[in-house]
DNA sequence: TAGCTAATGTACGAACTAGTACGTTAGCTA
DNA sequence: TAGCTAACGTACTAGTTCGTACATTAGCTA
């Protein structure tokens, strides 16, 4: 992290739209996150920020607007992180898992992210909805499953009718809920979910899982 | 409903103490759950009750306190709903998938109740956690899973050491995904979880996991 | 039925908060 | 290097929002 005493330069320029709209972005992140939408404050964030808030109405808009720029970045990242997935050299049993894992890592690395959509969600998804560049954006990671899940059915090692994108709910939903509900569940149960101690335990849990309802006999509909 | 032109009376009497706090806490309910703590509105609240504000900080002392109350009561349906789980006479395999099934229902009954319980987790559950009523409170649905299993495990049909309260986080998990989640899942994968007409579907879908995974061979670790 | 208190209503204030009007300057370009 | 404009800062406002001071009364009880 760089002093936010010295005066604005990190590129060796006093003025730098990139820079400053970036600096924006990193603490507006932090503050909906930490806060949800309504929480969350314009001037906390510009004050944060070695620039001002006249700025934030400069650059995007407003509270919405910025919110909504928020979004877009935070699913920009996760999707190239998950455009760095490569599994598809195992075989679909070991690439499946390994696709769970990833997943569940990535939940554990990324909690504000986390809860941007948990807060995203409550206001019913309006700010994606209207985005142009988030709008049925769909993952990546759904495509590298469609063809795991190809490949094994065609191998006989998955049971038949399996979607993929009701695969990759059934994962997203536990690697989710274990961050996004880690409060709650720690106070009402006590236990940390999101213990460092319990990681491997938690993420063979969810490997076995996805594989056992993969492999498993299944009766015809 | 009851008409809210007519004066307050339900039970006879213009002025009902009991009468008056559970409609504030109804009312609360809603606009927690529509809005998040920060983004409900006090006054909101007053007016689509028969009472008035001052009621509110009469009966519960202020905002914050407003939110623990609905909390608590939020979790004490959900408990009661739970106490009536009635699976154990049925063979374990049979029980533990009614009880997913259970919960499954349960959870797209009750969406403000998911709501709640994402925005505690945004807040830390600093509510629930100062909350006498609340802590470590558990939940009658785990008693239920861990009898389950042993018999389970007991007859051999489950693979052994698998823990009442991680299941109980894998059942839950799905079940407050598929609503939680709803509406971010909705706008980027163009399908609706909540859809009626994939009910019965996520329902099986759910409980073959659950008993793929509690079947499965598994390696020792 | 007199009196007391829990229950209720009205009106207001202090603090906060998103957003803006207006003025300034760094640094590129002709 | 003169001038122009994107980038930036200051100071303020209008509206909102939680909370409360003060006044009133329903309805129980002695």
């Amino acid at each position: 992290m760089t002093s936010v005493d010295e005066p604005a330069q990190t590129n060796g320029r006093l003025r730098d739209a990139a820079r400053t709209q970036a600096e924006i972005l990193d603490v507006a992140t932090q503050e909906f996150a930490r806060a949800g939408y309504d929480g969350a404050r314009v001037d906390e964030i510009a004050a944060r920020t070695r620039t001002t808030k006249r700025m934030i109405y400069y650059y995007f808009g407003g509270k919405e607007q910025l919110f909504t720029a928020v979004l877009e970045r935070a699913y920009g990242v996760i999707r190239e992180a998950e455009q760095q997935l490569d599994v598809e050299h195992l075989d679909p049993v070991a690439a499946i898992r390994r696709l769970a894992e990833l997943t569940f890592d990535h939940h554990e690395q990324h909690p504000d992210f986390i809860r941007l959509v948990s807060i995203e969600n409550i206001h019913g998804a309006e700010h994606i909805a209207a985005s142009a560049k988030l709008g049925r954006i769909g993952s990546p990671a759904l495509e590298v499953i469609r063809r795991i899940l190809a490949a094994g059915q065609e191998s006989g090692l998955f049971t038949a009718d399996v979607d993929a994108v009701d695969l990759h709910a059934l994962i997203s939903s536990f690697c989710f809920f274990r961050v996004a509900n880690r409060h709650t569940f720690g106070v009402l149960f006590g236990r940390d979910l999101v213990d460092p101690a319990q990681r491997a335990h938690y993420r063979t849990m969810l490997g076995d899982m996805v594989i056992a309802y993969l492999t498993a006999e299944r009766a015809a509909d």
